[in-house]
DNA sequence: CGATTAATTGACAAAACTCAATACGAGTGG
DNA sequence: CCACTCGTATTGAGTTTTGTCAATTAATCG
């Protein structure tokens, strides 16, 4: 699926906008060892089932991985911020599908030659299990959260969660839409509009405009949280 | 966490009661590597925050994992079936706690000991990554049923698993309560009872007795699980 | 066999969903 | 600069699904 963004050359050696807290040799790694790809709003990087051909690293923008049925339901498992990585399956075939959120650009890794690396390269191998093992870790933070808590909860887990990866000073751009909010936290895109209206409402938060959230009152929200460590 | 259970000193090379597709270097070392310790009905194996000093097998039996809330809300990630390895945190805590249901009989294997080893032979470090991966494309798995399946799929898609994992033959006989299999879907134990009686009426299962269930109607469940792939 | 825990069932309540209408806001062209 | 448009977000009314609480019934273990 390379074909939909325009292969960038030039070695990305500092192209990180910000440098995420993300396992350093690893990133370095696919920083030196990658090509930088450009992506549109809503292209697709790669689909459920698709070769597991590449590994990589958002540089900027936002990318949602996401699981469909068949009738069009959709759950997001995660959204990747600048310096995540994504397309970790340790398996040949993708078990979810990759879209871009507005504009993006990402460092692309051939899985082979990645591994290759690896294989020599003790620091890079122990990472690549470290990074998995630390998605493994929000996914399960996240089946608390789909399996045990109402909207509220929800919407403030997120909302933490963001701000926290955002490294945002109380304010959140958020870059992604109501739908995709809701098809991340299990609800439909009418309770989690509701929910933050009454969560302003109850001035935990305000919205000068609907994509920017300011966190008023955090206790409020780290009650709502329940056991999250910032 | 390790005083619950006995220490079996002796080695416990071929102790596995089913040798289940784990990745088997990895199975195999840490068989080798490892002590069997046994755990009552009910026992803690880790706690959540415990400092994550080993690495497990299941040999014999069955194990829960999960994340608790401050009021008790339970969300069960995983059970671990014979074969299965657990506690693959890459971090210094465990995320999640673990707890024997029923008797089982595990193979612990000190964290250090095994990230040693792995570090000059390559399978294991792969595989350890390769086994952690398969364990977040479950957690994939399981956040799409969380946030976007109904009870009736819920349990259809659980069912369907528990079968192939424990290789039966349309009968089924489950390791765990109906509170455990609750707090593993997302649901009530009152939801998930009813839901088995439904589907025992519509003829899809069979309950001879309320832990032993008989598959009689695959495509229909089949058709409830969506896009799952035996 | 009896005690105790686990599972089921029923009646009702609540949370979230659905469908429909309206408002907002970014971008475009007059 | 304003009006128009189109995608996005909000709001309202009513429904559905799942949860809650309470009462039974079934299963398991001494």
């Amino acid at each position: 699926m390379l074909q939909k963004g325009d292969i960038d050359t030039i070695p990305t050696r500092g192209a990180l906008a910000s440098p995420s807290a993300t396992g350093n040799a690893l990133a370095e790694t696919i920083g030196l060892m990658g090509a930088a790809m450009d992506f549109e709003r809503g292209s697709e990087i790669f689909a459920e089932d698709d070769p597991a051909e590449y590994i990589y690293m958002v540089v900027s923008g936002c990318v949602r991985s996401s699981k469909l049925m068949s009738d069009g339901r959709r759950q997001i498992d995660a959204f990747y911020l600048p310096g995540d990585l994504f397309g970790l399956d340790a398996e040949e075939a993708h078990s979810f599908s990759a879209e871009s959120i507005g504009r993006s650009r990402v460092v692309v890794v051939k899985r082979s030659a990645l591994l290759a690396r690896a294989m020599h390269d003790q620091e890079v191998m122990q990472q690549l299990w470290t990074q998995t093992a630390a998605y493994l870790q929000r996914a399960q933070s996240q089946m608390l959260l789909l399996g045990r808590k109402n909207c509220q909860e929800r919407v403030a887990t997120f909302l933490l969660d963001m701000s926290a990866r955002l490294r945002s000073a109380g304010t959140i751009e958020l870059p992604m839409s109501r739908q995709d909010i809701a098809d991340y936290l299990g609800l439909t895109i009418e309770t989690v509009s509701r929910t933050f209206t009454q969560l302003e409402r109850d001035g935990v938060i305000s919205m000068p405009v609907s994509r920017r959230i300011v966190l008023r009152d955090r206790p409020v929200l780290d009650e709502l949280n329940d056991c999250w460590v910032a």
